[in-house]
RNA sequence: GCCGACAUAGCUCAGUUGGCUAGAGCAGCUGAUUUGUAAUCAGCAGGCCCGGGGUUCGAAUCCUCGUGUCGGCACCA
């Protein structure tokens, strides 16, 4: 095999310029490792632009990276293209990559670029971003764009790809700007690993939380009801009280005291906070008596009150004050998503007020609480640091001290993490979870938020040992994020198939015959008595089809009774995944279920 | 919010260039069968074809305005 590329001071560079530069190194051959396939599908985009430009004249181009899956290209064209036009253009691609076109470099002075692409606006926007007075151009038969690289040494190498979909993006990502039509896709080395891809998307699409949670009867949505609204259905209801209730524990074990605010506060309250000029464009607003109420996008309003309530002494603090927040929040309808993103959500949220000097500790004290729930679920996770966005509130002085605090206690305790520039809460810096599910996807969940401007706003103190009045420091503060999206990410994370300590139903029992079904009912009974659910599968069908209804359910564990079951005293378990059987007493059946169920504590 | 697509029975989907009473499978109901580990058989019922306007002799099908959903963008738990 050939080398594609080059590395050279750990930098991909491209054979053409290699050669130009009379560079050397490592040879990067075409294989679907990380550098190969970035040279592969940046080239594979340039030959999807040529396509483009053949299929239609007047396209013009704006950029064409490869991102994490795949690559992209943002282009414009007056011709209407939809998704059946993909075909079309992976054809032509084919029909290209068949011409084994050399790929050539060139260079050129910027103002002969412009002069070059003077009838693409779109080339012209993108060399304005560029610095210094000389780039490069790759050509591929007739079609040449401008470029920096790498690219492959030929497209005749482009073979194992796939357009993906197509779909609007703002030039420049930003909203203010005209509207692109982008198109993604995919290439690999060889034909295994694309369709090893193609699998892996296959698996996502069946995880989706939004089929199984159809299927399964977990919540719906329904149009008359509005958008982003969600219903929860029995079973979704159940597996919801269960992580409520084991959540519920853990939190008093940890010193946090359940309260719990109105849903909706005078406008007032957020005018002082910060809310209304800050995150007002996501309230809901409504009038009683003349007075404008605000519908809560945020709980530490109604914790902030809790802790108004009592004059507090430094030798209460920290004060940890917990409820399952029910916000709203009116989120743009393009950014609606299953119960991954919702206009009503449920929070576990809680709000630690505590000295300047207990940052730290309770820092850690959470992020040990994140731990303990995430690896219960077998989720990896990792940190970031949100820093001061452009909308805030708050001295910049006040900021750096938060921020800092942050980075101090996970440096300390030698916790990694990453920044995110600009991400942070209106009101402070935070520390946010961002959890990898079973197939590798990443999601946002818990967030801890250092807060010093709500105290200050809302002349929070505590007295000191010298009586003196001192403002305390407010920590925000969510594990699972929202009760709807870690819902939505558990569905997908485990299939369906939720281990029996959160399931929605623990048991499946299924009687051979009709005479069985009152022994059905006994087992069921001491089940609800040792606090799990069951369903009884006694509908007029063969025992074979109820059997199979009940696997569909995708329910932990199937028993089967019958004659024999009932003179024993036992059942027949049947395991989900081998579909093997095993006999147990009823007596250590019961027992199973119980330890099973009572195995995990946070 | 922006770009593009889509909306037919509880669910998953057919429904030709506008033309007969809009179909199927599963689920549901009724009956027969009483079953030992992934679909027993027969019958019945089920639809304002997302909503409002329009074009047409005639609309599930074409146009238009809403609503909702999907894929992205932008925005965020």
């Amino acid at each position: 095999m050939n080398a594609i590329a080059i590395k050279h001071n750990d930098e991909i560079i491209d054979l053409q310029t290699a050669k130009e530069l009379g560079f050397e190194g490592e040879q990067i051959l075409l294989d679907n490792s990380p550098d190969s396939l970035e040279v592969l599908r940046h080239s594979t985009a340039h030959l999807m632009a040529q396509a483009i430009k053949s299929l239609y004249s007047d396209a013009e181009f704006y950029v064409g990276p490869t991102v994490k899956e795949g690559f992209y290209y943002d282009f414009k064209t007056s011709h209407e293209i939809g998704e059946g036009d993909l075909k079309n253009i992976e054809k032509e691609m084919l029909s290209f990559a068949k011409k084994k076109y050399e790929i050539e470099k060139y260079d050129i002075s910027i103002d002969e670029a412009k002069e070059k692409f003077k009838n693409d606006h779109l080339k012209l926007a993108v060399m304005e971003r560029i610095q210094g007075d000389r780039v490069s151009i790759y050509k591929q038969g007739e079609f040449e764009d401008l470029c920096r690289g790498p690219h492959l040494p030929n497209i005749g190498l482009i073979r194992y790809f796939k357009l993906m979909k197509i779909a609007g993006a703002y030039l420049g990502g930003d909203s203010k700007n005209e509207v692109l039509t982008r198109i993604y896709g995919i290439a690999f080395a060889d034909k295994e690993a694309l369709k090893a891809h193609l699998d892996m998307i296959a698996e996502a699409e069946k995880r989706d939380h939004r089929k199984l949670g159809n299927e399964m009867k977990l919540f719906t949505f329904r149009e008359e009801v509005g958008a982003g609204f969600p219903i929860w259905l029995p079973a979704g209801g159940r597996l919801r009280a269960r992580l409520e209730s084991l959540l519920f524990k853990a939190h008093r074990k940890r010193g946090y005291e359940p309260v719990r605010g109105p849903e909706m506060l005078r406008s007032d309250l957020w005018k002082t906070s910060g809310h209304y000029q800050n995150y007002g464009e996501n309230m809901y607003f409504t009038n009683i008596d003349e007075l404008e109420f605000g519908v809560k996008p945020m709980n530490c309003v109604g914790h902030i009150k809790v802790y108004e309530e009592e004059l507090h002494s430094y030798r209460d603090l920290p004060l940890k004050y917990f409820e399952y927040g029910v916000v709203h929040r009116h989120e743009m309808t393009g950014a609606l998503h299953g119960l991954f993103r919702v206009r009503e959500f449920t929070q576990d949220d809680a709000h630690i007020f505590c000295t300047s000097e207990q940052i730290e500790e309770q820092i850690i004290e959470v992020v040990d609480f994140v731990d303990k729930i995430m690896s219960t679920f077998e989720f990896n996770y990792k940190m970031m640091i949100s820093t001061k966005p452009a909308k805030a509130v708050g001295s910049d002085e006040v900021w750096e001290i938060s921020t800092q605090a942050l980075k101090n206690a996970m440096n300390k305790n030698n916790l990694p993490y990453e920044i995110d520039e600009g991400g942070g809460a209106f009101y402070g810096p935070k520390i946010d979870i961002k959890i990898t599910d079973a197939i590798g996807r990443e999601w946002q969940c818990g967030t801890i938020q250092l807060d010093f401007n709500l105290p200050e706003r809302f002349e929070l103190q505590y007295n000191g040992e010298n009586n003196d009045k001192i403002q305390p420091v407010m920590i925000h503060r969510a594990i699972l994020g929202s009760f709807e999206r870690f819902i939505g990410i558990l569905t997908e994370h485990y299939a369906g198939e939720f281990p029996m300590f959160i399931a929605p139903t623990q048991v499946a029992i299924v009687p051979v015959a009709d005479t069985h079904k009152e022994y059905a009912k006994e087992l069921s009974d001491k089940l609800i008595d040792i606090g799990a659910d069951s369903e009884i599968f006694a509908k007029n069908d063969s025992l074979n089809k109820r059997i199979r209804t009940a696997e569909k359910t995708r329910v932990p564990m199937i028993v089967v009774i019958g004659d024999e079951e009932i003179a024993g005293k036992t059942v027949a378990i049947r395991d989900r995944r081998t579909r093997e059987q095993y006999n147990l007493s009823e007596k250590e059946f019961l027992s199973l279920i119980q330890t099973k169920i009572n195995e995990v504590n946070f």
